[in-house]
RNA sequence: CGGGGCGUAGCGCAGUUUGGUAGCGCGCACGGUUCGGGUCCGUGAGGUCGCCAGUUCGAAUCUGGCCGCCCCGACCA
């Protein structure tokens, strides 16, 4: 491709409402512009980005037997009343009527739609098991569309769903996506971690997250620097506490110490001289409806997955000040679990502290010498977060907490849909059966802002080769018709060897090129100017390098081979 | 939805406090200059000052309402 025909306005200074690397540079480097609040144009350069990541989602899901299909983006309400999601999803989704008055909204997501095609199309075992996939437009209302192409209001997706016999063939079926998402993610050249996950309310038994690691991610993962274990924060297990020794000396009778406007944890410690370690954190939420106490440990976080599912709460939030005033007797920073009258539940590290330092559901007052047991009750559970060193569960060694972005997503879901719509088949014995599901997502259009979240400098981009939008940028350095010439019978060998070259044919001073090559991204920049093609030889920098290297332009053919291996080579 | 901020030329911004001819840089067009890291000089085009209403002789500026966008929190690929 020749610059000069390209649409590919890049700007010098950032757009004032991107805030995020990825957003920042794909905007400036011209890949993308924005057309509403969490909605986007890809320009030529970023539908190619789109493009590449889905042929290589495509190569590998291909490769695991699942079959690519188009659902329709426009649906009637009536298969998603069918399952309840027309209520459920609430505000997330974009509802519409037709000229007639019909409901209609734009699909986020696809289970019912695949699960009536499937209770339509698959009536016996033998037609089972089947993967069908998509690649496909969805639409949620965000509450709040972030990031440029991190969370949009209109995204690419890429889904699939699987249907098998049993719980057993199912697994079978989630097992080869986990593979074929392994290799997806290791052929985009991302960093990333196949993390446990939450099911949520998709119920179902299993779940796992690839989160691409990055310091903007808006998700948290504990992950064992020793083994492979690697969990959502969410869902990741706190080591259970040790407990305390049988020789534990007796504690003295609870003490009502003044603390007057010490509110936080890290004020009352400091105010009384002892560690954060040494504090409960008393915390009252709102679970459907019901004020409930949470106690941790005051240097732990309530993790309000593990609460909900404590709780087998459905709503769960922090309840408001007015609230916490009226449930304790006092403002939220001087709550405790002394003398509290209503529910209360305890983590177990809070729980293992047997002298310990709560509000005293008293203005400016806590209380110190607090036993579980002897001066309150509560129920035990594991509530809190893990934290940066922890043990990990499965071999010990401590775990690290990283920051990542979600960009797939795959769940067992059971029979869920498939009960709650009739998707049922007969087995051998002429049994109905209901078939049992797999979904499998992947956020495609996301996926390019989160490579370049994870891949850019001060001065652009730095794309992987596999979904480069053009392997090699080659500079033209000069307009005197010999350049001209090599830099054109080199963009021709090239691209013969099936390499896409970008031509920098631009009227612009050098300075000017490798700026915007830079921008761009491209993962090799060759510059040929005269000085070069005296010498017989073009400049090769590779993007993620420092240095360039020259590599022999004669005989032009040899040096175009060994250049395309360099891009088969990954850079 | 709660909290914070912003809306003036394609992009980045000043001007709003104290009402009176709408400005700067980049980009764009033209001429010259320069030519391996956003060259320099000159000329020029380009604006419903987010929208509506009000106050006023006069509103980008004051008042009211509305709309849009961004950021921080509860949701998610």
């Amino acid at each position: 491709m020749r610059y000069q025909r390209a649409l590919l306005p890049t700007l010098k200074e950032a757009p004032s409402d991107a805030t995020s690397a990825s957003h920042v540079l794909l905007l400036r480097a011209g890949y993308a512009r924005r057309v509403g609040a969490g909605i986007y144009s890809y320009l030529p350069l970023g539908l190619k980005v789109l493009r590449n990541i889905e042929r290589i989602i495509r190569e590998e899901l291909g490769r695991a037997g699942a079959e690519e299909v188009l659902l329709p983006a426009l649906l009637p309400s009536d298969y998603f009343k069918e399952t309840g999601r027309w209520e459920l999803f609430g505000d997330n989704l974009l509802r519409l009527k037709d000229r007639k008055g019909s409901d209609y909204h734009l699909g986020p997501t696809h289970e019912e739609i695949i699960t009536d095609l499937a209770r339509r199309e698959l009536k016996s075992y033998r037609d089972l098991p089947k993967n069908l996939y998509q690649i496909q437009t969805k639409f949620r209302d965000e509450p709040r569309p972030r990031g440029g192409l991190l969370r949009c209001r209109e995204f690419i997706m890429k889904d699939a769903y699987s249907f098998d016999v049993s719980e057993e063939r199912a697994r079978e079926s989630y097992e080869k996506m986990r593979v074929a998402y392994t290799r997806i993610f290791d052929r985009l050249g991302l960093d990333y971690r196949m993390v446990r996950a939450d099911s949520g309310a998709m119920g179902g038994s299993g779940s796992a997250e690839f989160q691409v690691l990055a310091q903007s991610g808006e998700d948290l993962l504990a992950a064992c620097r020793q083994c492979d274990y690697a969990a959502n924060l969410e869902v990741a297990s706190a080591p259970a506490p040790t407990p305390p020794g049988p020789e534990a000396p007796s504690v003295p009778a609870p003490e009502k110490v003044l603390t007057p406007k010490q509110k936080t944890i890290g004020e009352v410690a400091a105010f009384l001289g002892v560690a954060e370690r040494a504090l409960l954190k008393s915390l009252v939420y709102r679970a459907d409806q019901q004020l409930v106490m949470v106690v941790v440990r005051g240097d732990h976080e309530v993790n309000e997955v593990k609460l909900a599912r404590a709780l087998g709460a459905s709503e769960l939030a922090l309840a408001a000040p007015g609230d916490v005033v009226r449930a304790t007797g006092a403002a939220p920073g001087f709550a405790g679990p002394v003398g509290y009258a209503g529910k209360i539940v305890i983590d177990r590290d809070a729980a293992a502290l047997s002298d310990a330092i709560c509000g005293a559901n008293e203005a400016d007052h806590h209380l110190r010498h607090v036993q579980l047991g002897r001066d309150f009750q509560a129920e035990l559970a594991e509530l809190r977060s893990v934290k940066e060193g922890d043990a990990c569960p499965s071999c010990g060694a401590p775990l690290g907490v990283f920051r990542g972005i979600e960009a797939g997503h795959i769940f067992l879901l059971g029979t869920h849909y498939s009960s709650k719509m009739g998707a049922s088949f007969l087995d051998e014995q002429g049994q109905m059966q209901p078939m049992v599901m797999g979904c499998y997502g992947i956020g495609v259009s996301r996926l390019i802002a989160t490579t370049v979240e994870q891949f850019n400098d001060a001065d652009g981009i730095l794309w992987p080769m596999s979904i480069a939008p053009y392997q090699v940028h080659l500079v033209q350095l000069g307009a005197e018709p010999e350049v001209v010439e090599a830099v054109a019978r080199l963009e021709a060998e090239l691209e013969a060897l099936g390499v896409e070259v970008l031509v920098d044919d631009r009227e612009e001073r050098p300075g000017v090129k490798f700026k915007d090559a830079d921008l761009l991204g491209m993962p090799l920049r060759l510059t040929l100017g005269k000085r070069g093609l005296e010498q017989g030889v073009v400049e090769l920098k590779p993007r993620r390098e420092r240095d360039p290297k020259r590599v022999t332009l004669l005989p032009l053919a040899e040096a175009a081979g060994r250049l395309a291996e360099q891009v088969r080579a990954g850079g």
